[in-house]
DNA sequence: AGAATTTGATCCGCAAACATATCTCAGTAG
DNA sequence: CTACTGAGATATGTTTGCGGATCAAATTCT
């Protein structure tokens, strides 16, 4: 596989920090986001990959937004999040480029 | 379902104009982001909420990041993106808050 | 005009995300 | 010790993203 496994890894860490900040169990998360336990469990521990509206929908009961940058502009919009907020790291650091394996 | 597929449409949208401002066929991005293209067209016309992996992949693909912010970073991170912007759209306004429908 | 490319759209089959229910364990309170 | 809560984990069934193949429509090029 790949990057993949990390990616969802990273997700899922992004997400269960932000919970944790804001104090709210996976159940409360998981009906906020109109998902099942079970399954916000899956996707905070990495071990399944959400579809791209649950995605949105988690990240929104977190408090967090899903973006699509220009790669090019990652590091200075982690340059605006880093000094401030110290609970969430930025998504991902995109080591390569385009395509996968 | 509401918002939902208003979020599919926008990523869709900002997938396909990154897609010509890069100047590829939708065979071209589905195959460097490992998909097949009646699946890369179904998430650009909105039709399908693709997989967290495969949307990484497909941002990838396009030479975009997927992020997840802080809500209260998104004006901000639109006010950099925006005047220098070189092709996008921001990803999304979070019109409110929580939870979804 | 015909040929090639790009895109839209459909079907089949599989794998994976999803719900619901249940069980277990750690921790805290009674 | 018992009760409750948060969390890890499993099992069954449904939904759906996905690949592959195939069709047609729109575009462009020679």
């Amino acid at each position: 596989m790949k990057t993949e496994a990390e990616a969802l890894d990273m997700i899922g860490d992004h997400f269960r920090r932000a919970r944790l900040a804001a104090g709210l169990t996976q159940e409360q998360v998981a009906d906020l986001a109109g998902i099942s336990r079970p399954r916000y469990r899956d996707i905070e521990t990495g071990a399944a990959a959400a579809r791209a509206t649950t995605l949105i929908n988690v990240a929104r009961a977190l408090g967090l937004e899903m973006m699509l940058v220009p790669q090019a502009m990652v590091p200075a919009i982690e340059a605006l999040l880093s000094p401030q907020g110290e609970d969430d790291r930025p998504a991902f650091s995109p080591q390569a480029e385009g395509d996968d394996e």
